[in-house]
DNA sequence: TCAATACCATTTGTGTACCAACGAATGTGA
DNA sequence: TCACATTCGTTGGTACACAAATGGTATTGA
């Protein structure tokens, strides 16, 4: 099942028309445009799958904060910017979730010595003690979304998302 | 820089515990849980990476809108509910998408005469026209996002995706 | 040393995404 | 035919996600 078309199958179509109207080569791309065949569209979905599982297991947190969270663990004190890195949100998204954080005193948020621009998020007891206690159902919140594949399929899935970038 | 704090590091102060208490159990899935590793997390990321790649070469619609039209253009009229869900939306969701298109013009909206509920959404020209003019950049926009992949891992990644549903 | 630059956290605004609830309309089965 | 369930579109609320702008603060390099 061939899952993409080479650009063999695109150009000559294009290139054989004698006149240019107004829209034909994208209308080419229009008939040979399938949304559900797009790599965007299939993540998407796959990510709903995902955070669908997720919500269902594990409904204390939002897939967001306990990622944010299990980072903030794995790390230690960490500004709230560097955290945003390490868990892939920009600054604006990384607030609104340390502040939910926080609000639920998950988290809290102490002011760098050195560094007047920066405070430090730590987790607090009550935040590790949900982290270790949640773990395992991230765990198998993971192992649940890719249920549908194999063990090798999975590993194969990781690494071409991982190579992704 | 090290960007991983390893094992060795949080793992003893859950280990040398003589006693099981609260979260043993989870401290254990807790040092194993890597964010980085989660399939949730690197499908976020492989989201993101597209959503940047569309929105830089094709900013006229959303990924989303873009989504909505293109499968309004091959299907043809739908009721606003049935475009949602042949474009993964939510009641909720498709709605504003609608809306925003409506806005600008590129759909219309008809009563349907036999169900008094429904209403079918129609591209209207423009909305063809910009489809149609769109469309070559949408498929380029794809194999953009899956550019750090070869040809076959390519076609692996879009068929595992699509297994998983 | 001081001006340009970069970084930190914040704010505003727009656009998904989903839940829960709603009234209106339709469909169903006894 | 009539109660019951289902579907349609809508609304209100919460939570990401990102762009752009802002005011502090630090860094740098000439």
């Amino acid at each position: 099942m061939p899952f993409q078309i080479p650009d063999s199958l695109i150009l000559p179509a294009l290139i054989e028309r004698p006149f240019s109207m107004h829209y034909d080569f994208s209308d080419d791309d229009a008939a040979r445009y399938r949304l559900d065949e797009q790599v965007g569209f299939l993540l998407r979905k796959a990510s709903q799958r995902h955070l669908s599982i997720f919500s269902q297991n594990l409904s204390a947190l939002t897939a967001t904060q306990f990622a944010a969270l299990a980072k903030l663990c794995e790390l230690g004190p960490t500004s709230q910017n560097a955290l945003g890195r390490a868990t892939a949100m920009d600054a604006a998204t990384i607030k609104g979730v340390a502040d939910r954080l926080r609000a639920r005193d998950l988290v809290t948020a102490e002011p760098d010595p050195v560094d007047r621009r920066r405070h430090y998020l730590i987790p607090t007891e009550a935040g590790r003690a949900l982290y270790a206690e949640l773990a395992g159902s991230a765990l198998k919140i993971s192992t649940e979304t890719l249920a549908p594949l194999s063990d090798k399929e999975r590993e194969t899935l990781l690494s071409l998302l991982a190579k992704m970038g």
